[in-house]
DNA sequence: CCTAGCACTCTAGAATTTCTAGTGCTAAAT
DNA sequence: ATTTAGCACTAGAAATTCTAGAGTGCTAGG
């Protein structure tokens, strides 16, 4: 590919990204001193590459998704921020009283202001953290009926809080199971959270057979609640996700429903996680999402505190804004 | 409005829900035994009086805003329920080891699912919730910086929890602050959430002037998270959130984006809390949400449980069986 | 009060036309 | 070996016309 070929390559992708629209050999001839001939001889040359495509025979050009990829990989320059959109971020980062995990959401809630995407932040998959507290606390009786009903609380070494309330059934003495709580707060903190259930059987279902009464009931509630802590879905934070609604690729109705059911996916989304390192661009199938969209993704670790951090996208997106915001926030974080 | 032109009414609307086109006078003769021309005629003097309307000069009627009020009043008669949908409802709300709220929140999610409507779950409003307890978890130390950080974990008398985690200042000595929640257990038991901070100034602040040295610092510690906690929206459930895209009303893209806008905007989500406790019909301009939509809703009170149901769908909605689904749903709650 | 009959209205969809922005290719110019 | 001018050609977008069909409203008679 000619050094030309490659300026219009990259002139082309801005221009389409601008607009949205078809990219004519004509409108271009200011850029190049040169005659729309000439450039439509190269546009030619790269559409036989792969890197353009057309959407009829008499359209200008649209970048293909090949031609997105040798844009993000060899022409495109980072780009320059403003002071405004730092300064926005900085005030957020530089907030001691907000804990690294919230300052991010925060800030990318503020990223998909300024571009205009949609944003997600994924937690830490929970099976990384370990127990720190676990707490009965016994509510209010339920006056018609008479159950008593506690909600267990659990902390974890992050800073995670799951809680699930339930009735629980009359042969279990509440004492017993705050005792059981306590007991298994000396003895299991630190654990791994998908460990917890394993050594709750072997170790703390021995050690208190000999004190509590119906210690098995009490052990599966404990066993049950776990389960549901470590099932829950761990968290995913989105921002501006009607953004969405505004990408003219998903003007027709149908499209924009499946786009929407995807987003609502939990299972789904989570998928877009990642542990790679580097700021990373991830374009049309690439994405293992949906066809039609760009991801930006990277994963940030900061001391105990670590995510990924994803912008979800129309496949003509400001890759360089983009990468340039995510870069600098993630760098910041981890300074 | 004589008889048939009642009746006449009621096949209207019955037919424009089901088939969402309008209803010519042709298409009723069977049911009327009688010809065209009457059927067109009591048409045209329900349209007078304003319960029917036309599209365009020769299109059929389909019913006015007024009609399916009307409708709703005095024509509709109530759906018995199916067994299956009943037993679906009912192996969910005999289940005792659920919670009453989160059995709802089941129930509703199949009744989104039987209907195809949207559900929403809007549980009592925080402020009636009381104090239970609070507790400070220290978590691990950052390590790069070296902060502290801790959790501050709300449990009210209904057993909604809530959680915040913050970097406390350096001044602030984590066993002082530990010990003050201890106090605050001990003397605000019982406080409505939204009377907490006032209390904290007034009785808690004098208290432990002596015990504490930071006691400015501390107080305002907690009474920044009591701040948050109360602010935090209440919670709202969805439950078949996706089955708006399916209402042909909503075929253009623009007020498809317009009504999704909406159901993310908790603030409006919230307007449709009632305190009526019969199920009740909101028809268009009437739900104070949206002129398009007809939202169905209802109180309900189990003991300490309390919240509103509602069921959000087009104004063609089958009324019939979405109001005697919640009020099944609604008296087996409260009995 | 009901109904048959007819003129009239409006829409949805197909077919036709026109306009225009673009391309591809060839042959000449640099 | 490039570049360029020129021209034929293409596909879509928008405007226009046409047609069939499903309705209605109204009048006059049963």
């Amino acid at each position: 590919m000619g050094d030309r070929q490659e300026a219009l390559l990259r002139e082309i992708v801005e221009a389409y990204i601008q607009t949205f629209k078809p990219v004519s050999s004509k409108s271009l001839v200011d850029l190049f001193n040169c005659s729309s001939a000439t450039i439509r001889n190269d546009m030619a040359t790269l559409e036989d590459l792969g890197y353009l495509e057309k959407e009829h025979t008499s359209s200008g050009r649209i970048p293909s998704e090949k031609g997105y990829r040798y844009y993000v990989d060899n022409l495109m320059h980072p780009r320059e921020l403003t002071g405004e959109d730092i300064l926005k971020l900085q005030t957020i980062l530089s907030n001691n009283q907000l804990v690294v995990s919230d300052a991010i959401t925060k800030c990318m809630e503020i990223i998909s202001d300024i571009t205009h995407y949609t944003s997600v932040v994924i937690g830490p998959s929970k099976s990384s953290n370990t127990l720190k507290q676990i707490s009965i606390i016994p509510l209010d009786q339920e006056e018609a009926t008479g159950d008593k009903r506690v909600v267990a609380v659990l902390v974890t070494n992050k800073g995670i809080v799951e809680n699930k309330q339930v009735n629980i059934s009359r042969d279990i003495n509440l004492r017993e199971l705050i005792k059981t709580s306590e007991i298994i707060n000396k003895a299991l903190v630190g654990t791994p959270l998908d460990k917890v259930t394993e050594r709750l059987e072997l170790e703390i279902k021995p050690k208190i057979k000999d004190v509590i009464e119906r210690y098995d009931e009490v052990c599966n509630f404990f066993s049950s609640a776990f389960q549901d802590f470590t099932m829950s879905n761990s968290d995913v934070v989105f921002g501006g996700k009607t953004n969405i609604l505004d990408f003219k690729e998903y003007s027709e109705p149908d499209k924009l429903k499946d786009m929407i059911s995807k987003l609502e996916n939990v299972e789904l989304v989570k998928r877009i996680e990642t542990d790679e390192n580097d700021v990373n661009v991830f374009i049309g199938e690439e994405t293992e999402f949906d066809p039609d969209v760009t991801i930006i993704k990277t994963h940030y670790q900061a001391g105990n505190d670590e995510g990924t951090l994803a912008i979800i996208g129309p496949k003509r997106m400001e890759y360089d804004k983009v990468v340039t915001l995510l870069n600098f926030l993630k760098n910041y974080i981890e300074k």
